[in-house]
RNA sequence: GCGCCCGUAGCUCAACCGGAUAGAGCACCGGCCUUCUAAGCCGGGGGUUGUGAGUUCGAGUCUCGCCGGGCGCGCCA
């Protein structure tokens, strides 16, 4: 029953709806519930829903449906209210038919058949390992993996996915970088480029190279730096000294390639994994965890990407203009066209992407969700544009957009340049706050929303930080259950009559939302209304907490707050475990 | 300049397909521990939802203008 008081009653609006306008029958059926408790425990605005379309009072039609409605065990009456909702009060026992539903499910309970258990693929942080993750991919990290879970939980076949950027330029530049400070080791010091990456953990991979490997990737500073243009002057930040600069890394790049032969691919491979690693350990850690890890290389390698530009091409869709080859986005609502292969020959990152989505449709998921930083917007209109192209239904392709995180650090902002390498990292983010506080914090705001992360405060381990108190109601319940000590099964078939204490009922309401609130979650991509509820259900735990004692004397009386507080007990389980927050048993 | 997103209490944020008196937390003020955990509860002050129009039974929510903020506009990734 539990959920299905709602569609019941939704059942007998339609029975009323059926008899008042027949012809009106395919409107939608709406109930919600009211914010204030007067108006009952559901409200219905079909009347005036229909009030547009037949042109007729709303109060006049909400009293035609009213002595429509056939009667039902569950309401205890109904009534017309407001401009013309129609408000149904139902009995006690409908209302904490709930608490026997959620003890009966137990962590099933708020599950949903809504995703139909269709394939799903969710592609989430995917930073370049080029670097530790920050805060700002911390966040993406939180949410993806809530909403995941929230998917699965929704009734989804979820397949998370990081998507490694092995291929590109930027893998390039840390494996110099390494190589560089590799050398520096040794003796030979060329200049670090400013550009290059700075971060101590650079440093660290470069030590290990040296024990590991000692002298063999050794070559002489002047080699390095042998037709290698100079640098500008480090004051100089015009547009021209940052392209030299640019110019300079490049050339090294080459330089590096030509005296290491055979050697700079494991250079590159060797940081590669050392940066991975260190990443795939540090989401663990967080309790993010991937399904696949998918490299970019493995698109070129496989010819995948060739092959999707020569698809594209045959399909009349690609131009040739100053030596390199165009996809006509425009003609699919981008700004501008792009380029998939540049004059050099080589492919663009456009390019592999596109090879990337035509391969998650090749695998066969009904759903992609992709989740970017926001500042990638602008890139949306020409994957989707590429993936019609390609004759694929965009619509498939849903892209959630997340908002940096803006830390705040002594009332400043602070930094978050990854090369600068004066950025927060999200294990120092843990370390400081705990992942409990951390997962809940990143998805406690809507995820296309500004985030600004005190930093001090997070740090504060304070009441201020929401996930405490919905851990607190939990441990209380579990104190008290301690103290109890009876047994849990057999609370199951309780007799629940004897709850009627507004505090015991409003609970018991707040216990129903929950499978109406992962339904609305997941429709929404929204892991936020979760956390919230979560919020308003300790609430209510901790004012009926307060207001009344649990453990009294009187056998069946306690044995029906035991059940009471058993089912609160297993909702915030089931809650936090989505957001991947801990229960303590004890605070 | 063009495009996308956002403006809600002092601060950080909610608000289910457009619903009834716009809600929480923090901060501030006043109460509650001889009784299951005070990381809690109860009460109080605090709002022209940036602004001006429009759409309708009804607008924080939809449309348009204006003001303010963010992001994007590479043969980068």
């Amino acid at each position: 029953m539990t959920q299905d008081i709602k569609t019941h009653l939704s059942e007998l609006m339609r029975t009323a709806l059926a008899s008042v306008a027949p012809d009106q029958a395919g409107t939608a059926i709406v109930l919600e519930r009211p914010k204030q408790a007067s108006h009952g425990d559901f409200a219905c605005n079909l009347a005036m829903q229909l009030a547009r379309a037949m042109k007729r009072n709303p109060r006049e039609l909400a009293q035609l449906l009213l002595s429509e409605i056939p009667a039902s065990p569950f309401v205890e009456k109904t009534e017309i209210a407001g401009a013309g909702f129609i408000n149904f009060h139902l009995r006690s026992n409908a209302k904490l038919e709930v608490v026997r539903a959620i003890l009966a499910q137990g962590e099933t309970f708020g599950r949903s058949t809504l995703g139909g258990k269709k394939k799903v693929q969710i592609e989430f942080v995917s930073a370049n390992p080029t670097g530790p993750l920050h805060v700002g991919h911390g966040r993406g990290a939180a949410y993806g993996a809530s909403l995941s879970s929230l998917l699965a939980y929704a009734g989804w076949d979820v397949t998370r996915e990081y998507y490694v950027n092995d291929a590109g330029r930027q893998m390039d530049i840390l494996a110099l970088s390494g190589w560089l400070r590799y050398l520096e080791q040794l003796g030979e010091t060329v200049p670090f480029p400013p550009n290059a990456y700075q971060g101590d953990y650079v440093r660290e991979m470069a030590r290990e190279m040296t024990i590991a490997h000692g002298k063999k990737f050794l070559r002489s500073a002047a080699a390095v730096l042998e037709g290698t243009p100079g640098l500008p002057d480090a004051q100089r930040g015009d547009d021209e000294a940052k392209q030299q600069r640019e110019s300079h890394l490049d050339a090294l790049i080459v330089t590096a390639k030509q005296l290491l032969g055979g050697d700079w691919s494991y250079v590159h491979s060797h940081v590669l994994n050392e940066q991975l690693e260190d990443c795939r350990n540090d989401l663990e850690e967080f309790g993010v965890h991937f399904d696949v890890w998918f490299s970019e290389k493995s698109l070129f390698d496989t010819g995948l990407v060739e092959r999707c530009v020569a698809r594209l091409e045959a399909a009349g869709h690609v131009y040739l203009q100053n030596g390199a080859k165009w996809f006509r986005s425009t003609d699919f609502g981008d700004e501008k066209d792009r380029v998939v292969q540049r004059d050099n020959g080589l492919f663009t990152y456009f390019a592999s992407d596109i090879a990337y989505h035509l391969n998650k449709y090749e695998r066969g998921f009904e759903r992609i969700i992709n989740i970017w930083g926001a500042d990638h917007h602008g890139y949306i209109p020409r994957v989707k544009g590429s993936l019609t192209a390609l004759g694929l239904d965009p619509d498939v392709l849903d892209v959630a957009l997340v908002q940096f995180a803006v830390l705040y650090r002594n009332g400043q902002k602070a930094s978050m340049s990854t090369r600068s390498g004066e950025f927060v990292t999200l294990r120092t983010l843990r370390d400081d706050v705990g992942n409990d506080a951390c997962r809940f914090f990143y998805v406690l705001r809507k995820s296309d929303q500004h985030l600004d992360f005190d930093l001090d405060l997070a740090k504060s381990q304070t009441n201020e930080n929401p996930v405490f108190y919905i851990q607190y109601a939990h441990a209380r319940v579990c104190s008290v259950l301690a103290q109890w000590d009876g047994d849990e099964a057999a609370m199951a078939g309780a007799d629940l009559s004897r709850l009627d204490s507004p505090y015991e009922l409003a609970l018991a309401a707040k216990l129903g939302e929950f499978p109406e609130v992962i339904e609305a979650a997941a429709r929404d991509l929204s892991p936020h209304l979760v956390a919230f509820y979560l919020k308003d259900l300790a609430a209510a735990f901790h004012s009926y907490y307060n207001a009344e004692r649990m453990l009294v004397d009187d056998a069946a009386l306690k044995d029906a707050r035991v059940a009471l507080a058993l089912s609160v007990r297993q909702v915030i389980r089931n809650g936090l475990g989505i957001l991947g927050v801990s229960c303590p048993q004890s605070m």
